[in-house]
Formats: C-alpha cells, structure tokens, sequence
DNA sequence: CGCCAGATTGAAATCATTCAACCCCTGTGG
DNA sequence: CCACAGGGGTTGAATGATTTCAATCTGGCG
C-alpha cells in the first residue's frame, strides 16, 4: 500500500521505477485515484506487504478472519475443490486488483487463493471495506464494480463451460487473459503476452483433463489460431480465436 | 414498490393478505429494514409495477438503459447465450431479489432475464444504486452483500459444471433451489417445494441435454434420492443428495 | 378430433477421459 | 562426469459418459 500512498503523495519515490512498473495505477485499479479521506482510510488499513513464491497459498477455503489482499506484482487464481476433490479454479488475479471482498462482505471464506507466479501483495485490514461503505462511497462504488465485474467473468466462463467443446473453452480462456493484460497495458500487445499457466491450471479452469488441454493446444497450434510457447501466449489469428470464443472482436459479427 | 412502502408505512394496508404473504420481508430481502433515509430512496426510484406471464424476456442482453427490478412474487432466471445460440443459465431469482444490479455498476447487461413462472415485479431507477451508495451505505451495503452472494452461487455452479457428472449437476440443481426457499420460507419444508423447471431450464443451467436431464432424474428417482413430480421436488434422501451436491449437510463430513 | 410442444426412450455417434507409456528437463548424489 | 529419480509434458489406444437423432408418447387446447 506504501505504493498507492506515495503515488499520490508523491514523496521520496522517483518517477518511473522499473522494479514496480506494473504497480503502477491503471484505469481498472480498485485504488486508482483516491481522495484524501480515501487515503487515510487505506493508510490505516494497511497492515503490511508479503511476497509468495509460486503455486503458495495465499487463503484458504473455510478461513474465518480472512484479510484483503492487494496484489501489487505477479498472477494469481482463485478455486473451489468440488466433490471428489476436483478443483475448479473460477478466476485468475492481476496486479491492481484485491481478493477477498467477497469474504469482507459475507464473513467466510468458500473458495482458496494461490499464487500462480512469484508474488507481492500488500495485507490490508478486513475493516476497511466497511469503513468504505460508511464513510468513502467511492471507493465503495469501486468494490461493488469490481465485484461485479468478476460476477460477469464468472458467468462468461460459466457460459463457456455449458455450452462450449474444448477448442471454445480454451480459447476463450486465452482471449480473456489476453483481453485483461492489454487493458492493462496498452503500449505492448503484438498479440502475444505472458501466459504463465501450466497444463493443470488450464484443465483445472476449463473442467478438462490436462491431456486433453494439450491435444487442443494442438489443434489450435495447427490450425493457426494460437500457440502457447515457453509460457507465453502468441495470438496468430485474433478474429478467429474470437469468433471460437463467442466473444465480439471489434470486427465481422459472429455468423 | 408500493409494497415495500405500505410495509414499513403501514398505511391502508390489512396486516397479512394473503396474496401477497410471500413479499413479505425475509432475511435475505435486499429491501429489509429500511432507515426513514433508505425508505425516501426508495420512494423515489419506484417507477412502476409489472406483471409477466412465464417465460417473458424481463432484461434482453445488450440493453442499454436497463432498470433495475425488484421482483415481488414468481421466479425468474438470467442466462447468456454462448456461441452457436446455446443457452447458460446463470442463475435463478426468487421473490425478495434484485435484478439488475450488475448492469447498474457496470452500465451496459450482458445477459438476459426472462420469467420463469408468472411474476409481479416493481420497475426502479437504476440511479437508486448511486444514490445508496452516496446517502445510503446500509443500503448500499446490501446491495454489494447480494453482488456477492450471487458470485458464490456462480463459483458453486461452475465448481459442479467444471467437476461434477450429471448426477452431481443435478444434485446440486436440487439442493440449491431447495434450501433457497427453504431460507425464505422455514415453515414449510418437509423436504419438498415447488420447482418449476420445465427440462429445458434444467438442461441450460446444467450444461447437459434435455434427454440427458430425464436420464438423470430417473437415476436419482431410482436410487430413491429425489424426484420431480408435477413440477415440485420431493427429496427422499437428504444426505444423499448433498453429499452428491457436494455440500455439507448439517450432518457426516464427506467421506 | 387434431394438433403441437414438451417429455420419454432407444441406438448410434462423438467427444473427452483414463490409463499407460515415453520423453525431456532438472536437480541430486555418487 | 555420470546415473538416477521425479515432475511435467506428450502421445496413443481403450473406455466411458454424453450427445445426437429419430421415434413414440402424453397432455393441453383450439
């Protein structure tokens, strides 16, 4: 949070330092512009900063005095594990945006969040969002959007869950994480980004078996659609990847 | 709307009519125990009352200034639909809810609403939401508390779409639904409600086909775990069903 | 009575899973 | 330096669950 602070305050901290590029605020940051009863709200708030490792727990399923997490750098994803022990993973993080609202709001914890890469985050008393909705509507207003817009990612993937064959499902699982790293840095996107998924977590999101996630991988590589290569996503042929998707491309309607 | 009112009012209105005993206010009513603040709020945003036969489109998908609805009696259920024109049911909408909401924080719907069964509703400014989050934080408060409870919702249904087999899915369908209107209503439940789902709305929300469903619930009828008759649902086997749900049932851990 | 939409059911086809094998890379200990 | 073990990743063949398609049945309604 010291970051958020300082970005307004703007003491000591040197302009554009690389090491924390990516904390730098976005249009979709739950602490983007704050106003001055904002930041002292946050301010008290903040307990103190954590970085994980990849692939660590950051909360568990079941928790009752769970905290808010502020992802300030690295990826992380949130799951449910279903009878059988399956795990359904329903959301992944990006640097800016919070975890644990929903447990801020209802008291318990239903599903875990991992780190998928290493991570930092800044811990954050549970309060503040209370205290927000007392006392900061706007920051409240920008918890309620960004639960919302989480809501509507889950009915997306929902959606395509229900009605979509492998091919669709993965391919709107790469349009989504594409979608959400362009918006969040608009200079670089040659149709290509970061996609530090392994097999299992794309199983795992899409309700297939890591086998046949690479069998559609395949088929995608083939057909000239996407590849995924060293841990990143290249897009070949965007239109297309979209229309697979359901998911309108600023171009042709979909049939 | 009016209902709302005359409630906490108590004008004109006789204490319990019984044609509209189920808008009676219930735990999880969104419109609960109003301040004299939240009461003029509210006052203000009523538009109108509506009525819908079953099966009428409420909200249509990419509506722009959508309203939001307070639903009165009857059920609804909104759903998206995917690529190739299927159909994902989302979730169902039961008396005492809100719809609209998401649309209200994020500005544009991106699913539909139809009626499920007939159905009374009151129209509501959608700028309510604003408003309560600027003069109303209790409201406002319920308002992100119901956001987030149907993200859970959504997190089960995917965790059972991604993991679970048809007798999971249908499991869970059954539970769901029933201990919804088991919380509004704790009087009646000797283990069976209404449940009117025609094979269709299962097969959507379920991500199967309708030939499937009737598979399904001939094995769970079979097994003597639940049935659906004359659209109610009679559940002969608590446990069994929620242990296939994957849901704690007041009762054994699983497994 | 005839019609139609939805429900019901069987048989064939399809998609995805399971399971087992193999590969590749990396880290570790001799 | 090499052997070895282990965790993913990759792939094929067999299995199984679900869909598709078509046929029949049912009940409500003009």
């Amino acid at each position: 949070m010291a970051d958020v602070l300082a970005e307004h305050s703007g003491d000591t901290v040197p302009a554009g330092r690389s090491d924390r590029g990516e904390a730098m605020r976005h249009t979709q940051d739950v602490f983007r512009s704050s106003s001055e009863r904002e930041e002292q709200l946050i301010k008290e708030a903040t307990q103190r900063s954590i970085r994980l490792a990849p692939y660590r727990p950051l909360i568990s399923e079941g928790e009752v005095g769970s905290e808010l997490f502020y992802i300030e750098r690295g990826w992380a994803y949130c799951f449910r594990t279903g009878a059988g022990g399956c795990r359904q993973i329903l959301d992944f993080i990006m640097p800016g945006e919070i975890v644990g609202l929903q447990a801020a709001l209802l008291g318990v914890t239903d599903h875990s969040v991992h780190s998928l890469t290493s991570l930092r985050a800044t811990v954050l008393d549970r309060r503040l969002v209370g205290e927000a909705f007392r006392t900061a509507p706007e920051l409240a207003l920008r918890f309620a959007r960004h639960l919302a817009t989480e809501a509507r990612r889950a009915g997306e993937l929902l959606t395509v869950l229900g009605c979509g064959d492998a091919v669709e499902r993965m391919a709107f699982l790469m349009i989504m994480l594409y979608q959400r790293q362009a918006e969040r840095e608009p200079e670089i996107s040659p149709l290509a980004c970061p996609f530090p998924l392994r097999r299992r977590h794309m199983a795992d999101a899409l309700g297939m078996t890591g086998a046949h996630i690479h069998r559609t991988l395949n088929r995608l590589r083939e057909d000239g659609v996407a590849l995924v290569e060293d841990h990143r996503l290249v897009i070949r042929d965007l239109p297309r990847l979209a229309a697979l998707a359901g998911v309108a491309s600023s171009d042709a309607p979909p049939a």
